[in-house]
DNA sequence: CTAGGGTATTTTAGGATTAAAGCAATCCGC
DNA sequence: GCGGATTGCTTTAATCCTAAAATACCCTAG
């Protein structure tokens, strides 16, 4: 009856099945890769990048993170070799970081077995359901967190 | 055209959806409250449990985490005063929480806020499309973690 | 030029979470 | 009853994330 409580139980399901499923995911990806999703999602934009690369700050905003995280979290993917990292000739204030040729070759990899388990989750959905479903999350109102200057 | 496409899609608008709204209810419930989600969640298992209260290990499972975040999440809202935590009597390993008044009243007043910012968030969806919703979310098969015994 | 302000990134401190190791207390088979 | 396995919880170390302070560099007005 009450349209808050139906939103309520809606808000419930839609979390519960987001942390479902990216728990899957992460677990996955952790067991077949060694990598995070966190790690996953900066070298899906650095590929999405291509050669160019991206700045840090171009990262943090594509990975809707903060600042300070990037640098965290792409720090052991330049250890490990899957990502470069240059400062920009003309800015040294201002550090480029693109994917190596072992981190583009391994996303590659990575992006298929992903989307073949993301299949899977929505095997039970037809083509159809699942456009409404996009339609249906695009209609909420996410609390808007600040307007703009 | 492809499901799998569709279906990555979709993951990214849930998921995107999902992280968009908890943030904005964090963010409030920080601000009017100084309590975060998770400290929430406590006082709502706890609030449903009434006067028995929980086990440690029954609000583990109720809150879908591990035991040790437990212990750590319970322990600031003991120390605030919100949270009762006795030992059983029969069983001296066993940590018996319940709500105190004051947090039985200051989870009133946040659910109460909670329910309203999320019937909010949801105002752009009639009853009927959100229950669609729910159905829609109910059909996705996340990737089973572990199986039974 | 140089001082001040603004921009890009890193550092620091802390919260939320997990996995794994550690500690107690209980239970059970003999 | 006793010893060993099990159970319930806590501790520890690590990752992911944020906010805020610090650092380093660039740019422009005078």
């Amino acid at each position: 009856m009450s349209h808050d409580r139906d939103a309520l139980r809606a808000w419930l399901a839609l979390l519960g099945t987001a942390n479902a499923v990216k728990k899957g995911v992460d677990t996955r990806l952790r067991q077949r890769f060694g990598l995070s999703i966190a790690r996953f999602d900066v070298l899906a934009a650095l590929d999405r990048a291509g050669e160019d690369g991206l700045t840090a700050g171009g990262l943090t905003s594509r990975l809707k993170v903060t600042e300070g995280n990037t640098t965290q979290v792409t720090a052991p993917l330049v250890e490990a070799g899957l990502v470069e990292r240059r400062p920009d000739p003309n800015d040294r204030r201002v550090a480029i970081f693109r994917l190596s040729p072992e981190g583009r070759a391994l996303f590659a990899q990575m992006a298929a077995e992903n989307r073949s388990w993301i299949d899977a989750a929505f095997a039970g959905l037809s083509t159809a359901e699942i456009a409404r479903l996009r339609d249906l999350l695009g209609a909420l109102q996410p609390p808007l967190h600040k307007e703009a200057a």
